[in-house]
DNA sequence: ATGTAAATGCAAATCATTCGCAGTGTCAAC
DNA sequence: GTTGACACTGCGAATGATTTGCATTTACAT
């Protein structure tokens, strides 16, 4: 849909090169503890560049504008471990298809317009800290929260 | 049409006869506006009686108990008719299996174990306040919510 | 360079959930 | 009460998302 799109966005964002590019994939996949292979630094490119949530499918067809041969296999083992191993963060806002991100973006959690299917991404260190009180509360600490305000605009 | 007080007759169901719950059952699915049948006032004692958060095989399985012939497609058409009338909740704690409950129960969000895959239930009524506060930041109002922190006991 | 474990593509399998259909049951109107 | 329309049921097959087995290829430590 928008490859060139994609990369007119990355080079206007950080000023990066080809190589820097392949760089901060490779340094993430190594991150993972896994194999750097061709699959996987273009499925971890797609991440980076993906300014939205997109489902397994999403990555995949987006993947494939780059390396027509990566596999549906693939791409779910690929998301799968980097999700296993903290750096891809899963989501099934809706009932569907999991939807997915890099982890290593700002936290933020999620305000889902019920309407359009939009998604706002917000944070509240307020809200947090509760969260926090809460958990200590009943003899817990958070390890990860998920918080999801499904809303409709306001008139 | 009655109002469902969950707490009361869960405290009281000791003492209750079988007529007086069956009523209960045939209140609840009367007021989503269903036909009421054998099926669905098993379903439906099922979660009141239920103090977890069963998926639907649980469900199933234990209304098998009470009644063998209940099939597979009605405890998933029973669950869902009732989750799109609001009278039951959804959740997706993990991405397997939905569990349901009762959303005439008090309102609350929940606290996962993630070692022991325990449940506790909470409500916050300064974290949702601070909820609505983003939401209409962003020019929304919540039509729902989900809130789900994943911790670790502190030791 | 090279052996080995890891990763890949493909297709088949699995898991949760939904659906088509023919038979059954509920309930409002008589 | 009886009845008729149509909602509800069980069954099994279909679906959609995700996983897996297997034979082949590839990464990378030695």
């Amino acid at each position: 849909m928008k490859t060139l799109v994609f990369g007119a966005k990355l080079s206007d964002q950080a000023q990066m090169s080809e190589h820097l590019d392949t760089t901060v994939c490779d340094d993430l996949i190594r991150e993972a503890g896994l194999r750097i292979t061709r699959q996987r630094q273009t499925i971890v490119r797609i991440l980076i560049e993906a300014d939205d949530h997109p489902d397994a499918d999403q990555v995949l067809t987006r993947a494939r504008t780059l390396d027509a041969s990566i596999s549906q296999a693939t791409t779910y083992r690929t998301l799968a471990a980097l999700s296993d191993r903290g750096l891809v963060r899963t989501h099934t806002f809706d009932s569907s298809a999991a939807r997915f991100e890099l982890a290593a973006r700002p936290h933020h959690d999620h305000l889902i317009d019920v309407e359009t299917g939009q998604i706002v991404e917000f944070v509240s260190a307020e809200i947090e800290r509760l969260q926090r009180e809460v958990a200590a509360a009943h003899g817990y600490e958070i390890i990860a929260h998920r918080l999801e305000l499904f809303c409709r605009k306001t008139t």
